[in-house]
DNA sequence: TGACATTCTTAGCCAATCCTAATAATGTTG
DNA sequence: CAACATTATTAGGATTGGCTAAGAATGTCA
């Protein structure tokens, strides 16, 4: 039963790793007064957790060294901040409260969504920025959606507020055609169609990459190759041979 | 630095408080053994939890005596109920999750939320119920006017909606005011006026029975008197004399 | 390079919250 | 009412996650 053998995470050893992700994306690697005054504890505390989490080898840790995370410490990390930045988007987008206390609250709550919730959060997210309806109808609508497992009439609603959409947007490649690599960053779309199969689009499915899904634009590198996309919440990196294969639709 | 000298409650004794709530509600009194079924907790710990809950003078306590809360602990248990209960009307209504896990994830959720998150997810859940809009430009007109604390558009989205709403409901006192003293047990409405300005009215104003507020009844005893309403979360019990002072707009 | 400052680790402590096992009180029933 | 069953308490232990204080390792600079 000792937890120190397992895999197990606590809330507590999850901040540890989440704050060792943005310092050693900031600076490189982590030491352990840079995690203390990051997370407000003392010294000896960090020492103790990255004990801990070296021994579920999460870290990469040698007394006196420098800290850096594992492959399974960066998914966890992945994980984690996958978490911590839809709630955040949930509370400064939908309910417009201010970033510095949606970040607050980010934090206490990340540890302990259930699943199921945490991928309903993110379906209504996209539904509210995707269908144009509201009210008791609309969220009626959406309940049943995610009930029924067949989008059959949230597509109708998706194609719906696409087109007024594109109305809005005057002369901007209307007649063919889209495709992912065709957005600019900051821009977003809905996947129409996947255009091959293969292991690719297989690994990209299971990131949420599928028709009818939200695709943000976050940032394309200088000659278009790769693009991050965020997706479900996910941030991927895609290559711009991936991306032109994923026929999209502005909205 | 002790705990348990202090009036603080940690999550796991705001969880014990809940529990004596419920039970003292359902059978008159708790004991030991009650709540340590309903925690999934040993009874041994249930007793701890107790003398320290009784020191704080949250609970009726002796020892081999039955539990009950005092006035302070059923002041923390409405706190902490209603927390749970907004919670998990955001998970059920809006979201579309099944009960059960609606109700886990709430009892996680509960003791952590900021305050400010919390108000304004109650404000989200009433806009959504009240605004015949979506999109884009829904939300944000919900923010705009959560941050510029003027209602005014959405005064006027929230009248559309009770237009429409009436149109569906056919000749029910369309031509006179209705009072909160009109409405039967599940109805809804939005407060339009407060007609006398005193002390009660400053107390229910403090419990979110302001003007534009959503306010649902849920229970009318015998005589009408007294009502069971529902408002922010709160759960009121209101004099018929006082509800007749509050003007409304089914909806 | 040696002295001093900073950083990190170790060791030991405390509080919260659970546990088990033993014991005490209370309830039930032939 | 005595024996047995149930329930509650106490005592003692584990785990988690923080702390302080002392000392070891590392870094800096005259």
């Amino acid at each position: 039963m000792d937890i120190t053998e397992s895999r197990q995470l606590t809330a507590s050893l999850e901040d540890y790793i989440e704050a060792i992700f943005w310092i050693v994306s900031a600076k490189g690697a982590a030491r352990a007064r840079d995690i203390a005054k990051r997370l407000g504890v003392k010294a000896s505390s960090v020492t103790g957790a990255l004990q801990v989490l070296a021994k579920k080898k999460y870290v990469n840790y040698a007394p006196y060294e420098v800290v850096t995370l594992t492959s399974e410490g960066l998914e966890e990390a992945k994980r984690i901040i996958r978490m911590h930045e839809v709630l955040r988007d949930f509370f400064v987008n939908v309910l417009g409260i201010k970033s510095k206390i949606a970040e607050e609250g980010a934090c206490k709550l990340e540890h302990n969504i259930p699943k199921p919730i945490f991928d309903r959060l993110i379906e209504f997210m996209e539904f509210i920025e995707t269908c144009p309806r509201a009210g008791k109808y609309w969220t009626d609508k959406f309940i049943k959606q995610c009930n029924l497992k067949k989008a059959r009439e949230c597509e109708k609603c998706i194609e719906q507020s696409i087109k007024s959409f594109k109305k809005e947007r005057t002369m901007t490649q209307t007649s063919r055609e889209i495709t992912l690599a065709d957005l600019m960053p900051k821009e977003k779309g809905v996947v129409l169609k996947m255009n091959r199969r293969n292991s690719v689009t297989k690994r990209l499915a299971d990131m949420g990459v599928v028709r009818g899904a939200l695709i943000e634009v976050e940032r394309v590198a200088p000659l278009g190759d790769p693009i991050d996309v965020k997706v479900k919440g996910y941030h991927l990196s895609l290559r711009k041979e991936e991306a032109v294969n994923i026929i999209i639709s502005r909205g």
